[in-house]
DNA sequence: TTCAATACAGACCAGTTGGTATATTAATGA
DNA sequence: TCATTAATATACCAACTGGTCTGTATTGAA
């Protein structure tokens, strides 16, 4: 090999910035060589082509976001119950800058490309999914000392989990501004409150 | 005038069609052209730019789902939390067909302009809100007789709504499949009945 | 019957698109 | 040290893009 792949990085960073404001589409490969600083033929040297670009910014994108999320504080939080609600104080948290900087890559992919391109939907499909995996763990904590053992499974908790924050987003996105964002996730630890506390209630 | 602008209506239609296929960015205006089977003269004729059409498109998608959901059964359900779960129902129905054939225009568009173009993020934006805004009435009606009168708002929890069903077709494309829609709309259900039930329980 | 306005058609244009071909630079291994 | 190969740059292309221009047909009002 010669020098380390630097480009690489830079336009997959610049690619998931750009999707994240204009959608996958409207963004141009000239764009994100631009926004990376790099040339037209670094970019297809490194990326068959713009698709395959998509699919390795998707894999870049969980890259980003699991360690973000493992190494976040709500990790330190008891399992189950306040371990989740701790999540989704977080995830209240990180609702902070413009639009474009707290809503989701792989939300933003799906909603394009769910009928155009099969590899790529099932690339986002796997950030969304593999993320939500990471609290099943406490959803399956949470669910067996529940007080009402409904017919839940902690899969099924976990991505509704992740329903409501993309659609957290979309509102978000709609009204220009995060505060929907934050009231809907109000309402979703309500919810996991309601229906996960254990024992006894008022 | 002279004849009635037929070719307006079709234009609107299947740029409809197209953007919960593809998306706004990617659906070129011969697309539109094409798929409504009339001349990019009639398109220019009727819409200034492309942009103009996606502004007459947002109207139209309302023109066409307000009176889908004013004629649905739902509207038959006694008022208040009855009704709301009757229109969750009525929502899990018409969870049919492909994937763009039951998700939203309002939510695609707002995901893919809300950085680029205000005036059209501020009519998909109308969209979402004026239809949350008709279950209004019915989640006053049942905060007012709920047994948790916790500080809740009609019009916060009508958004909230809206946030499930849009999060719900996010899911839905990545998975390329309704099941997870139809499950976060029982959660949804779930949430509403565990708030806003009247009086005792076991 | 004429006339003006509306509704539509189709050719055309300049800019942009994704992608290629070719050249240059810089490390690495023999 | 020198060939090889990865990494980057630049010029270029055909296809497509949004948008314009000009022309035509249909209609209602006078």
């Amino acid at each position: 090999m010669a020098r380390p792949p630097l480009a690489r990085a830079k336009l997959l960073d610049a690619a998931i910035t750009l999707v994240r404001q204009q959608g996958y589409a409207a963004t141009s490969v000239e764009d994100v060589c631009r926004a990376a600083g790099v040339s037209k033929g670094a970019f297809f040297h490194h990326f068959a082509d713009k698709d395959a670009m998509a699919l390795a910014a998707a894999a870049r994108w969980t890259e980003i976001t699991a360690p973000l999320f493992a190494s976040a504080p709500y990790q330190d939080a008891p399992p189950g119950l306040p371990r989740l609600i701790a999540y989704l104080d977080f995830r209240k948290a990180i609702l902070k800058g413009s639009t474009a900087e707290f809503t989701c890559f792989a939300g933003t992919m799906a909603q394009e490309i769910h009928c155009t391109s099969e590899p790529i939907r099932a690339a986002v499909e796997h950030c969304i999914s593999s993320h939500a995996a990471t609290l099943e763990a406490d959803f399956t904590l949470a669910i067996l000392t529940a007080r009402r053992p409904e017919a839940l499974t902690a899969q099924d908790l976990a991505l509704h989990t992740q329903v409501v924050l993309q659609g957290a987003f979309v509102l978000a996105k709609a009204q220009g501004g995060p505060e929907i964002a934050a009231q809907s996730i109000d309402h979703l630890k309500r919810y996991l409150t309601l229906l996960l506390t254990p024992e006894t209630l008022p």
